[in-house]
DNA sequence: AGCTCGATGTCT
DNA sequence: GACATCGAGCTA
């Protein structure tokens, strides 16, 4: 795998725009000489505005606490939170600093360390379920508090460029479960790859 | 210190 | 449709 990894100029655009940039490039982890990779099939955008309207779905609407610290960083962080208790979610801060705007990773395709993300599945064999959800994804990549504020210009976690980059259909839709969220949960902030068995809902 | 709840996944 | 499981965020 030739390494193209973005650099931190290449997260400084919104969420909105950065969100389905990033559909059809490779996430990876590397643990020690392990790479385990996916290309990312599913995002959604959070933070900004939204036809004048801010984001009640983001973590941040509220302001600055422990937990969304790195969401108010320049992009270019990882932003990986605990969710119910079990799984972790993993974002890419976008912006500024101070934006507070971040793109949350739902779905990827397995590329590279599919026996490794099996057995952190504890899954017996490759199937869509491996990696379609942003739980299921960070399990099968090993991504969890630990990859918290990670710079992704440094070489554990980060982006790339595949090399043989594939010709891709975007869909756009609302995103899921912020049903909590009275303006955002209207917000077409969710991007995709059309018919990618990998991605989380149709 | 106590209480509530979630940008989910798994099993029934 | 139930429920696991725990840290953040809020109230006091």
């Amino acid at each position: 795998m030739i390494e193209d990894k973005w650099p931190q100029h290449a997260y400084t655009a919104a969420a909105r725009d950065i969100a389905p940039a990033l559909l059809g490039r490779y996430l990876v982890h590397k643990i020690g000489e392990k790479i385990l990779a996916g290309r990312i099939v599913e995002t959604e955008a959070y933070g900004g505005m939204y036809r004048r309207q801010p984001d009640d779905g983001s973590h941040a609407f509220r302001g600055l606490t422990s937990r969304t610290e790195p969401m108010f960083w320049a992009g270019g962080w990882s932003y990986v939170y605990l969710i119910y208790g079990r799984y972790c979610c993993m974002n890419i801060v976008t912006g500024s600093k101070g934006d507070a705007q971040a793109v949350l990773i739902r779905a990827v395709e397995p590329v590279s360390g599919l026996d490794e993300m099996l057995k952190n599945r504890g899954v017996s064999s490759l199937c869509k379920n491996l990696t379609n959800g942003p739980g299921k994804l960070c399990q099968a990549l090993n991504i969890d508090l630990r990859q918290n504020k990670l710079d992704l210009c440094g070489d554990e976690l980060y982006v790339i460029e595949p090399n043989n980059a594939r010709r891709i259909c975007t869909c756009r839709s609302t995103r899921i479960n912020i049903d909590y969220a009275v303006k955002g949960k209207y917000f077409p902030w969710r991007f995709y790859i059309k018919g990618n068995p990998y991605v989380s809902r149709f």
